[in-house]
DNA sequence: ACATTTTTTATTGTTACAATAATCAAATGG
DNA sequence: CCATTTGATTATTGTAACAATAAAAAATGT
């Protein structure tokens, strides 16, 4: 029973294959992973991070091998703007994605400002005189004109020709008023009587601005 | 002769304790832990992260909530087209007119408020700490996360594990500073020194919010 | 009554494991 | 002989399991 070679069974590929087998740093980091233990409530926030730094990994592998000239760069417009990556490498780099007990919706801001696309407008704010109902200069006052206007409203109203956007409130006689909200003085209440032209185009519903 | 401990060996302490045992989410994140596979590369910063947010998980269970944020949103996968019509509050007309005659031009507030949809996403500002720059409560700050952030930009950032939105500025030694918009004096100025956890999201290039 | 010991249960870092994926060698088939 | 398939082998990876520790209350001792 010396050689079983010759015995015709199904020969199998047997025996070991020195060599063979799946490589080292193949994994999806091109690095050793160990386990660490994280608060459930914030593993899909770490899975997201992961994520963005396997993808970083395997980019800059695939770039290593391409040969070429390398970036340009510029000198900063400002130097030393400031110093924060020093910070950065603190904590996780480029965290892109919500945390802790934020939770995650989806939102589309065309839909959360405007109701009724037909009867809204936009007007572009010019003075400070809602300032304190945070509507600063240049703003953009999202207006319905099919909402009824109740007072306590934001409404884009006109005064003998004037456009003007105003808190709409009463007077004890009935008549309407608009207020500014603005406590510096600079702006004195609208009172409206009999005989000024007077007119509610709309109601202020949302507004937005862009800081930069 | 009712005491017979006398000639008893050493007794123990025998039975169950119904009710005994440490108690649940006494742990290091107040809340159950599960285990992640990392990179080993990443391990201390996931680590330095998880430290942080445990200090602000026991620092929160015991102080009530100051200013914050609200939550992340991000936005729908595709965002709604929009035209509307823009107009200028200056124009003064001099007759009760409708308001189609000032048109200046159309526009979307998604295209407005949006650069780079893939890198944006919302946040609902919670405090009144940036109150003077127009953000109130309830606001939806848009965030851009690709936009490098200068001194003087409204930022998103994590300080020791907690999301505020502040006014960069720089320190004289260069550490960065954070600021917020109120005078009332009830907010005070963030500054980060090395030992802090500190981290930009993003930059603040908006902000939109509902009246009605 | 108070301090100490014992028992119980949760926490937590690490190891183990099983399923999967990747890779090469041998076998197979033209 | 070369391309393809099959099988063996090894790394990866998510999860389960474990042991040591920590925390909390009951039981006991003084």
């Amino acid at each position: 029973m010396e050689n079983e070679r010759d015995n015709q069974a199904p020969k199998k590929a047997g025996g070991r294959r020195p060599g063979s087998g799946r490589k080292l740093g193949t994994g999806n980091y091109l690095e050793p992973t160990t386990v660490l233990r994280v608060p459930v409530s914030q593993k899909p926030v770490l899975i997201d991070f992961l994520e963005a730094y396997a993808k970083k990994q395997r980019a800059q592998s695939s770039r290593a091998n391409l040969d070429g000239i390398g970036d340009f760069e510029l000198l900063p417009k400002e130097l030393s703007k400031l110093d924060i990556s020093l910070y950065q490498s603190k904590v996780a780099a480029g965290f892109p994605s919500p945390a802790d007990d934020h939770v995650e919706k989806r939102l589309d801001p065309n839909e959360y400002l405007i109701d009724q696309e037909e009867s809204t407008f936009f007007v572009t704010i010019q003075g400070e005189s809602m300032l304190e109902a945070g509507l600063l200069p240049g703003d953009k006052a999202v207006v319905d004109k099919s909402k009824t206007a109740e007072v306590g409203d934001i409404v884009l109203a006109m005064v003998d020709g004037e456009f003007t956007i105003k808190t709409l409130a009463k007077q004890k006689d009935g008549n309407p008023k608009l207020l500014p909200a603005n406590s510096s003085g600079k702006y004195t209440p609208i009172i409206i009587t009999g005989e000024m032209q007077f007119e509610i185009f709309g109601v202020v519903i949302g507004s937005f601005r862009r800081f930069k």
